[in-house]
RNA sequence: GCGGGUGUAGCUCAAUUGGAUAGAGCACCUGACUACGGAUCAGGAGGUUAUAGGUUCGACUCCUAUCACCCGUGCCA
């Protein structure tokens, strides 16, 4: 089906002014951008031409002559106010004021099913890595991000007719889980411990207690040999450690059987794997992040093409031996320049979360066909992942079949949540959070809000409002600020009552459905519908030239990987809204006037559904 | 040591990728409509963009040093 494209003043203006500039000075390339923005400020224009600086240089003229022979020259009478000499500003801007016909063209085109987002053509396969929980480890403030960001830019890709397939790269293997498989079936058999009722919280006090058993004395017996402090020091360390060995061995000897899938041992595991996933699923679920089992593919998954792909790049002399490791070099430019190798095995023969995420790399891109791979996960991982994708690159493993070309593999880092103090976010103890307690924290400092602020309204009422109220605002905290940083975390600042935070854009919201709800008690019918959207007060330009910017916005998250500039955008447009909803009554209007303007009320909230859906954002009728 | 990140108003953060007088929100001060729901709107005050140089018509942005903090750095995941 056909749809006559949005008539975007920005890239109206942009052909036009291409065209003078070429008419002008013939011996341009075809493709120079004539550098039109938004007016920096509202009272010069509604978008500048910032090219005739730089042209002066490469036309030889002075920059103010080459504004006024592009002024003469565009042919932009039906978009905008007559330009003059009066135009142009300082070193060579030309202020551009739309035409509000234009405008309301512009807006009205708008209006239709897509808003203006086309689906993309060709549509990629995008593969969003968002989530990366540990089986018998309890979620915590840690896990927060990875989910909200990496489904706010999957639901971004989906947008714009992407294929995304979600990834839960779920640690669900190696020794570890093995230690904390063997302690279980120690505490069950020894009748400590019911499997059948067993919790996170039991998961996750088995798993700090077997990896204490395991490792902290085994560091200090290696800290003893390796700095030669001779055979007593040795020998008494090795007596402290004795028990600890002992669980070692277990360990191993669990692992082993784990990966020869034994029943009694697998059982087990199932049991750790149901627990854990169940209370991440729910998580999610809680959060609106769209993860689910399907979405999930353990390094168990992995455990069996290990050997194999290793082989394959030993054979092919991707990777070398290096100090009785198996190693692949990335330094050079190709690969990174990266000074570090990638080790894919130890010496004992023993495998690394490398060698899984090398082995991702390849089922993403030869057996999903991912165009590109996009990573939420914290910044910490950076050098981790430049390694893999070199290394994936180096194998050929990224090497899409379809397009002959390498996946386009990005890390959507991000820094960490920090307490109001400036350091990592703890209770004050210095636990880490639980995930669960935070989001529970959330709905219950909404509720309170919520209470307060409609006490006519039912307890469910207000639980469901509270409920989406407060995942909205802490999911637009953490999208808010831009993902590489650090950000300070506060119930107070994200469910404030004022500021850019996800309650005022909710509110926004709920303002325009009152709108339409008022108008349909009234007996306002909808003769709105067939009128152009009223693009003539200040405030309703305004509105209508924040409208236009949404898919622009949305397609720049989607290249840039910085949801952030969605939430500026929604922040900024809801801004124009109120000021319009303050300015320009639309109820109280008469016929014309009334229906141009609930048109355009109509689209704002279309628009800010919309992009608060991209965001992940639940919304609410009434709050 | 090497590598990466960050440094912007008292606080929390932006800045359309080199454009005009560096913008918002909070807090502070002033004002507005007995409200199409005030979780609103309008206005004021608040800055040597860590520091010093450089590149050019023009720099928060690019280059070179320096400082501060965070992180990562071959056999954990």
């Amino acid at each position: 089906m056909h749809q006559a494209p949005v008539q975007d003043p920005l890239s109206l203006l942009t052909s036009r002014f291409r065209e003078a500039m070429l008419a002008s000075f013939p011996d341009l390339p075809a493709d120079i951008d004539p550098l039109i923005k938004a007016c920096a400020q509202a009272d010069l224009g509604d978008f500048q031409c910032n090219a005739a600086m730089s042209l002066a240089k490469r036309v030889g003229k002075p920059p103010r002559e080459v504004a006024k022979t592009l002024v003469a020259a565009a042919k932009v009478g039906d978009l905008v106010e007559p330009l003059t000499e009066a135009s142009i500003a300082g070193p060579g801007f030309i202020n551009i004021r739309l035409r509000s016909d234009a405008l309301s063209a512009a807006a009205t085109s708008l209006d239709t099913p897509s808003l203006g987002l086309e689906p993309a053509s060709p549509a990629q396969t995008v593969v969003v890595d968002l989530m990366g929980v540990n089986l018998a480890k309890q979620m915590h403030v840690g896990h927060l991000r990875s989910p909200i960001i990496g489904d706010a830019l999957a639901r971004t890709f989906e947008r714009l007719g992407h294929t995304v397939i979600r990834q839960n790269h779920v640690g669900d293997w190696g020794l570890p889980i093995a230690m904390v498989t063997a302690r279980l079936i120690e505490l069950s058999q020894a009748g400590r411990l019911d499997l059948a009722k067993v919790t996170l919280d039991d998961l996750d006090a088995a798993y700090r207690t077997a990896q204490a058993e395991c490792q902290r004395d085994l560091a200090g017996l290696e800290a003893c040999r390796r700095f030669g402090l001779g055979p007593k020091a040795t020998a008494e360390c090795e007596a402290q450690v004795e028990g600890a060995t002992e669980k070692f061995v277990a360990a191993r000897a669990t692992l082993v059987k784990l990966q020869a899938k034994e029943p009694a041992t697998y059982a087990v595991w199932k049991v750790i794997q149901k627990v854990t996933m169940d209370v991440c699923i729910a998580a999610c679920r809680r959060l609106h992040v769209n993860v689910t089992d399907e979405h999930s593919a353990g390094e168990s998954s992995y455990a069996d093409e290990l050997a194999p792909m290793v082989a394959d790049l030993e054979s092919r002399g991707i990777a070398e031996l290096d100090q009785g490791a198996l190693i692949v070099r990335l330094d050079t430019p190709e690969y990174g320049s990266i000074k570090e190798p990638c080790l894919v095995r130890k010496t004992d023969g023993g495998y690394l979360y490398a060698t899984t995420d090398i082995a991702a790399i390849r089922r993403r891109v030869q057996q999903f066909g991912a165009d590109r791979i996009v990573y939420a996960i914290d910044a910490r991982q950076n050098l981790h992942l430049r390694q893999i994708f070199g290394a994936g690159r180096k194998a050929g493993y990224a090497r899409n079949k379809r397009t002959g070309l390498d996946a386009v593999m990005e890390h959507a880092a991000f820094g960490s949540v920090l307490g109001e103090d400036g350091r990592p976010f703890k209770t004050r103890s210095g636990e880490s959070v639980k995930l669960a307690d935070l989001l529970e924290e959330t709905v219950t400092r909404a509720m309170a809000q919520v209470r307060s602020r409609n006490p006519e309204s039912s307890e469910a009422e207000c639980r469901v409002i509270a409920e989406n109220l407060g995942m909205s605002a802490l999911k637009y905290a953490d999208l808010v600020n831009d993902r590489v940083r650090d950000y300070v975390f506060s119930f107070d600042r994200m469910l404030a009552f004022e500021g850019n935070t996800g309650p005022y854009l909710l509110y926004a919201l709920v303002r325009i459905l009152n709108i339409f709800r008022k108008a349909a008690e009234a007996g306002v019918g909808e003769t709105w519908k067939g009128v152009p959207i009223r693009c003539e007060d200040a405030a309703e330009k305004n509105l209508a030239i924040a409208l236009l910017r949404y898919p622009a916005t949305v397609r720049s998250v989607a290249d840039s990987l910085e949801p952030h500039r969605l939430c500026q955008y929604l922040f900024d447009l809801a801004g124009c809204f109120s000021t319009f909803y303050d300015q320009c009554p639309t109820l109280k209007a008469d016929g014309p006037v009334r229906d141009g303007r609930l048109r355009l009320c109509h689209l704002t909230r279309r628009v800010l559904e919309d992009g608060l859906k991209v965001l992940g954002l639940p919304t609410v009728e009434r709050m």
